[in-house]
DNA sequence: CCCGTATTGCTGAATTTTCAACTACATACC
DNA sequence: GGTATGTAGTTGAAAATTCAGCAATACGGG
C-alpha cells in the first residue's frame, strides 16, 4: 500500500504549497471580513449567484460550484436569507428542487465587496506571478482538478454504508461515483 | 483603491486554483478520516510534533508551523491531551510557555496514519505533475507565502482595538507586526 | 398504476473554528 | 522595587462545519 515516499524536494514543495494557501486564504479571508465583513465561503455563494443567468442557481449546481457539500450549503444559505441577500425559489420542473436566488440587497452586498476583493488577490497573486509562472499556475490545477473531481461531493453525503462498500451488487453498484 | 480587475485569463486561472485546492484538501481530508480516523488539522499537529526535537514544540511555534492561530492551537491541543496523544508540559526558563509533546500513542498514531496519507499525497499531485510543474509549483508557493507571512496571526488576535489603530504612539507602536 | 431505487435538499446534534477577552509571566525603564 | 507594556497561552460563548439520517420527489420497469 505504502512505499513510495515523498523525495526531500516533494517533501519541500509540499510544505511550502501547503503553508502558501494558507496564509493566502486566511488573508483574503481576513481583508473580506475587515472591509466588508464577509466570510469568503459567503462572499462565494453570492458572487456565484450574482453571476448566474436570474442570479439563481439550483442548490446542487451552487453546491459543486463552490465545492460545498450539500449539508454545509444548506445551512449557509439559511443564513444568507436570514440576512435577506438570498431568497429560496421552488424550481419548476422538479418538485424537489430549489433554487437560491440572489435578491437586490444580496447583489449590493456582492457589488460593495468585489473590488476589495479582487484587488488583494491580485495583490498577492498575479502581481507576484511572471506570465510563465501563471500559466503553469493554472495547467496544474486543471490537472489537480481534473483528477480528483467529486462535483457535489457524493461519496461524503448519506449512502447508507452498504451501498458504498457492500460486495458490488450486479451492474454498476451505486450512483455515478465513478463517472463524471 | 480598486479599479485594477481580473482579466479573463487570470480569472480562470483563479477560479481554477480555487476549486483545485479545495477538491484536493477535501479529498486528503476524506481520505484521512476513512483510513485513520483523523482531520487533516490533527493530522498535521501530530505530524509536526513527530519532526520536531524531542517529539515537542512551544505553542507559538507549532501554531506559525501549521498556520494556526494560537486559539485555535489551544481547543485542538485540548482535543489531542483528551485522546492521550499530546501531553502539556511547562517549559522551562519562560514561565508562560508551554510545550506540546508528543506521547508514544501519538508517536504510534503517526506512523499509522502518515503511509497512506503520503501516497495520496504523491497520487494526487505529484505523479500528475511534471518535473517542471514541481519546480514551478515550489517557486509560486515560495513567493505566495512570502508575501504574506504573519505566521502566529497576530493581527488576528486580540489586540486591543486601539493599539491597532490607534494614532501611532511615539516610538514603534505595536508589537513586530510590521516586522518579521 | 405500482414498486424499487436514485436524487434533491433539509434537519439536528456533535464537532470544530472563530471571536473577544482574560490571566500570568517577562522585560524594560525609571 | 514598581510600573508600563509586550508576549504566551487559555477560556467560554458564538458561529460555522461535519455527520448521520430523513422526507419528498423523480424515474425506470413491470
Amino acid at each position: 500500500m505504502d512505499g513510495r515516499w515523498l523525495n526531500d524536494d516533494e517533501q519541500r514543495t509540499w510544505r511550502s504549497f501547503l503553508m502558501a494557501t494558507r496564509l493566502l486564504f486566511d488573508q483574503l479571508e481576513r481583508d473580506l471580513k475587515e472591509e466588508s465583513d464577509l466570510s469568503f465561503a459567503y462572499y462565494e455563494i453570492l458572487t456565484r449567484l450574482s453571476e448566474a443567468p436570474g442570479r439563481s442557481m439550483r442548490m446542487a449546481t451552487l453546491a459543486a460550484a463552490c465545492v460545498f457539500d450539500r449539508s454545509r450549503l444548506s445551512h449557509a444559505v439559511d443564513r444568507l436569507v436570514r440576512e435577506g441577500w438570498v431568497r429560496r425559489v421552488p424550481v419548476g420542473q422538479d418538485g424537489r428542487g430549489q433554487l437560491a436566488e440572489l435578491t437586490d440587497d444580496g447583489m449590493a452586498v456582492v457589488r460593495r465587496a468585489a473590488p476589495h476583493h479582487i484587488e488583494r488577490v491580485r495583490t498577492l497573486i498575479f502581481d507576484r506571478l511572471t506570465p510563465d509562472q501563471q500559466r503553469v499556475l493554472a495547467e496544474i490545477s486543471e490537472i489537480v482538478a481534473t483528477g480528483i473531481t467529486d462535483p457535489i461531493r457524493l461519496t461524503r453525503m448519506g449512502w447508507p454504508e452498504a451501498e458504498l462498500s457492500g460486495p458490488a451488487a450486479p451492474g454498476p453498484p451505486g450512483p455515478a461515483r465513478t463517472a463524471r
